[in-house]
RNA sequence: GGAGAGAUGGCCGAGUAGGUCGAAGGCGCUCGCCUGCUAAGCGAGUAUACUGGGUAAACCGGUAUCGAGGGUUCGAAUCCCUCUCUCUCCGCCA
């Protein structure tokens, strides 16, 4: 990997003036405890609100104290400002310089209580919506519609590997060779496909969905990966560039939310709606072994992402609509699928309410997952600092942010070689992708 | 990579011999007045976060914030150090 630039190690971005990072709402936090700490717990992971309530408490006891400190400070300052004959205030002076010395340990103090209380609150994850069915794992997760009908064939259908390596489209080899395990190379018609995807995607969104298109940079720093949520426990699964603090990013998700980090938009400019096609980064710790064959688990992979920064009343129907957004890419692919709500446990860090779309894979016999849609409430709005005025004499109040992909373009692709694939081992192209296929009907 | 300039409130823009500056002025915006409509005019108001009080409202008090972090000082937008970003010129480059 190169460097943006070299030599630079250290960066103090341009902030918020607002302290980003608050997660969940501290006050709400402070006077909800153990029911905050019930919901979080049918997430299955273990909370420990009493560290918050014990830093918090020693917190605002120290704050109160230094202060006040500083109140006195500033009047005696003051005081010393109008005296025309400084020689009459060396006492005074000699005294603020004893407080000023007491506020300088306080203020250290301060200082590590904080970090260590923001520490601790940016490991918590979202409070999961009451509409989200509780369960104990993905198995609990609750299918609520399916669509399409699925393909009957005359012969045993086949995976899309053997598909697209047969066709000579899709190069697995050559990709682990060129780079490793979970990387492929497309080629020819495999990789026109992809592309005709791609702008599909971005055209039914912008042109049909009022999306905003946006192309933003693939790998962002820091502050952008703590604001969405990937950081800062999450740092094992992104790449990070050497000798310069940036990962790439796993998810258009990342730079497109932090696009209005530390910004308060205008009420008349909601809701926003934006769509960005990138390519997505991901280590896979953990997944050994899971999905070694073909394009469905891959370190890289293309992705068209769909973002709402909504008003709060507002984010639980732009979520059924996000989820429709991307459900129509799959309608007029023709691709069957179902559509399924994450339960308690098997909910992101970050969302509230999450929907999966799976689409069904008949070579494999199974419905795979190709989009994800989730309400993120302030969640992410709150480490981020990203905040709304309705207008102008409202105060700031904080957005609610959605996001869902519309659609995992590598996975698509798997599902129209799978799905339209014909005995003679060709592949009829879906009739709304033609015309981004050059009017071709048919691989193989 | 080399040389230089800059970073102030929603925007523009004052403010560098440190003190009454959360910060002049203008624009914008809000409310009120006025002109038969519009335009203009007049008056008042117009940052955010944390924190204490209060009915988790209104409201009142305190603290912090003039790119970020640190230093000097009784006191810093103003002085010193470091970093980041932006702009201009040269070089290099898709």
């Amino acid at each position: 990997m190169t460097c943006p630039r070299s030599n630079a190690n250290k960066y103090n971005f341009v902030r918020p003036k607002v302290k980003a990072f608050p997660m969940l709402d501290v006050k709400y936090l402070r006077d909800n405890l153990e029911s905050v700490e019930a919901r979080l717990k049918t997430r299955g992971e273990a909370v420990n609100l009493g560290a918050f309530k014990a830093l918090d408490e020693r917190r605002r006891g120290l704050l109160k104290v230094n202060e006040e400190r500083k109140a006195l400070r500033n009047k005696v300052s003051e005081e010393i400002s109008r005296l025309k004959d400084k020689s009459q205030a060396q006492g005074r002076i000699a005294e603020m310089r004893e407080v000023s010395q007491s506020i300088k340990s306080l203020d250290e103090e301060l200082g590590r209580i904080e970090e260590e209380l923001q520490g601790l609150l940016l490991t918590i994850p979202n409070i999961p919506n009451e509409s989200v069915p509780v369960g104990d794992s993905e198995d609990d997760n609750v299918e609520i519609r399916r669509w399409g009908t699925l393909p009957e064939f005359s012969f045993t259908p086949r995976p899309h590997w053997e598909i697209g390596e047969e066709l000579g489209i899709l190069d697995f080899e050559r990709g682990a060779k060129l780079t490793g395990a979970r990387f492929t190379l497309y080629r020819g018609s495999g990789a026109r496909l992809e592309r005709a995807l791609i702008n599909f995607m971005l055209d039914l969104h912008t042109g049909v969905h009022n999306y905003i298109e946006m192309l933003p940079p693939f790998m962002v720093n820091r502050e952008s990966m703590t604001g969405t949520g990937q950081l800062p426990k999450f740092e094992e699964d992104l790449f990070h560039l050497d000798g310069v603090d940036y990962f790439l990013i796993p998810t258009a998700e990342v730079p497109v939310t932090n696009i209005h980090r530390g910004e308060i938009l205008k009420g008349a400019d909601l809701p926003l709606y934006y769509t960005a096609y990138t390519p997505c980064f991901r280590k896979e710790a953990g997944s050994y072994g899971k999905d070694t064959r073909g394009l469905i688990r891959q370190h890289q992979f293309n992705k068209v992402e769909l973002v709402k920064f909504v008003r709060p009343a507002d984010s639980y129907h732009e979520l059924e609509a996000l989820l429709g957004n991307a459900e129509k890419v799959l309608q007029l692919l023709g691709l069957p699928y179902r559509v399924v709500t994450l339960c308690t446990a098997d909910l992101g860090f970050s969302a509230a309410k999450t929907y999966d779309i799976e689409v069904w894979l008949p070579g494999q016999n199974t419905y795979r997952e190709i989009s994800s849609c989730s309400n993120f409430e302030d969640f992410q709005a709150r480490r981020a600092a990203i905040r709304y005025r309705e207008d102008d004499k409202a105060k700031p109040d904080y957005v609610h942010t959605l996001n869902g992909s519309g659609l995992a373009v590598g996975r698509t692709l798997v599902a129209i070689l799978e799905n339209y694939q014909q005995a003679d081992g060709s592949v009829l192209i879906p009739e709304a992708l033609r015309p981004y296929m050059g009017g071709v009907a048919k691989i193989g």
